[in-house]
DNA sequence: GCCTTTATAGTCAGAGTGACTATTAAGGAG
DNA sequence: CTCCTTAATAGTCACTCTGACTATAAAGGC
């Protein structure tokens, strides 16, 4: 049995689906990982919270749709979005996965520097921050795509220079390792840290002049901008045990 | 403008699209990374070659779908398809991907050792390997999830026992190598890439006996099987730069 | 001033890797 | 049968990177 014959199909015969995105938006925030959810206005999953998204829209490719579903639930302006991280997580399509009709989803990642608060532009009344470390059901296989989401962003950090798209522009070193610790779940040793980061060409790069840390007590950090590279090579590998 | 209110969506508000997958399927023969494809029998691209693939049945998942077109095109059993490496990709969705109407495209790479020829089962009769390193443009968007897949493998390679996919049950370290070597397009000291897989456990498991490899000249390799291991830890990690 | 806290500098041993050299065991040519 | 070629396997050495520490510097709180 075939569908068609190889790409050389009808284009009248074939199955109507609903595109949508989902979005796994994560921030740090007060050293716990934070992942943005809307809650359920109606059935099915009344009442619960669920990843935002939406439907792709006939002119829009799927990366579009991801980017300005980011903007309305986030209420960051366009302008601020385009330099957000947004990465293509994968589909979810199980024939089942909405009780209504056939759905199939392309999930995407996002990482933001922590947020003022999300309710903004958008129509996500409801959005709202939510300890990634606390979170109960969620509605349809959001439980499952929020779990691919962590696995693939923890994975990332070892190999890439992510990490700096959780901080704000300009952040010490400290903070970017807190950003380590929290998606892990693990504590590095500082000074290993620092030496790791800064013999990384175009990580980070030093903020001129000698404008230091406010703030907490101890002595003042250096400020850092991300740098341009985005491969991390040699890796930062976890302590433990690997995912994928 | 929002598509929907957040997944409070209309079932009947949504725009149909057409969901199919495609698939990119690799083996390694004769030191050549090999890529199956199709040739296309009706315009557009009628006479281009393309990634084999087809539409997701309404009671599929994209990954059955995948693995059912992989049994089709390779003419393998479908007891045999279970045991191949398959990996979703991404997804393809820009609007104008394909010119007659709107399809969102799964894509899958499939890594398979060296089969004796494609035309089995399937349907599709103009299925050939092909050169990956010598190809022409093909239809679509294919180009661009070609070279996708292709960095995808090639990253895996660094991280996970991947490799052992495009070899036979059984297989000797040299053999091994060959996959580093001609998916990197590099070449790699034999010694130490011995001493690294047998240091990482789970990775091979040597065949017990004194069953030696025949066939070519030049003292006889102890054969292997692939390990119960999935990642490498630490990475393999290429000679030169990263790609992802 | 003294203690606490955090940033930064530096040390040292062990693991892992790249670049080699050496040895063993086959097939093929004379 | 030998010698030569080829490929597998064993082993060495220096260098890099990392984990585990120790030490110093610079802030705030008392």
């Amino acid at each position: 049995m075939n569908a068609a014959a190889p790409q050389g199909y009808d284009p009248h015969a074939f199955e109507p689906f609903a595109v949508t995105v989902d979005l796994a938006v994560f921030t740090v925030r007060e050293s716990r990982l934070h992942v943005l959810l809307v809650e359920r206005g109606e059935d099915p999953y009344k009442g619960h919270w669920a990843l935002p998204g939406g439907f792709v829209l006939p002119s829009e490719s799927a990366g579009t749709a991801a980017r300005r579903e980011l903007a309305e639930e986030t209420g960051l302006t366009e302008d601020t979005v385009p330099s957000l991280h947004l990465e293509q997580l994968g589909t979810y399509s199980e024939p089942d996965r909405d009780p209504r009709m056939r759905v199939v989803s392309v999930a995407y990642a996002a990482l933001v520097p922590d947020l003022p608060e999300p309710r903004g532009g958008g129509d996500a009344a409801s959005a709202q921050w939510w300890d990634a470390g606390r979170l109960g059901t969620l509605a349809f296989d959001h439980d499952l795509i929020l779990a691919d989401a962590r696995a693939r962003i923890g994975a990332k950090l070892e190999y890439t220079c992510l990490a700096t798209a959780f901080c704000p522009p300009e952040f010490t070193l400290g903070e970017l390792q807190q950003v380590y610790e929290t998606v892990w779940g693990v504590e590095l040793d500082r000074p290993n840290f620092r030496r790791k980061v800064l013999a990384t060409p175009g990580f980070v790069q030093a903020v001129e002049g000698p404008p230091r840390r406010t703030g907490g007590r101890g002595k003042p950090a250096a400020l850092h901008r991300a740098g341009a590279a985005t491969a991390l090579h040699p890796p930062l590998l976890r302590p433990e045990g690997r995912s994928t």
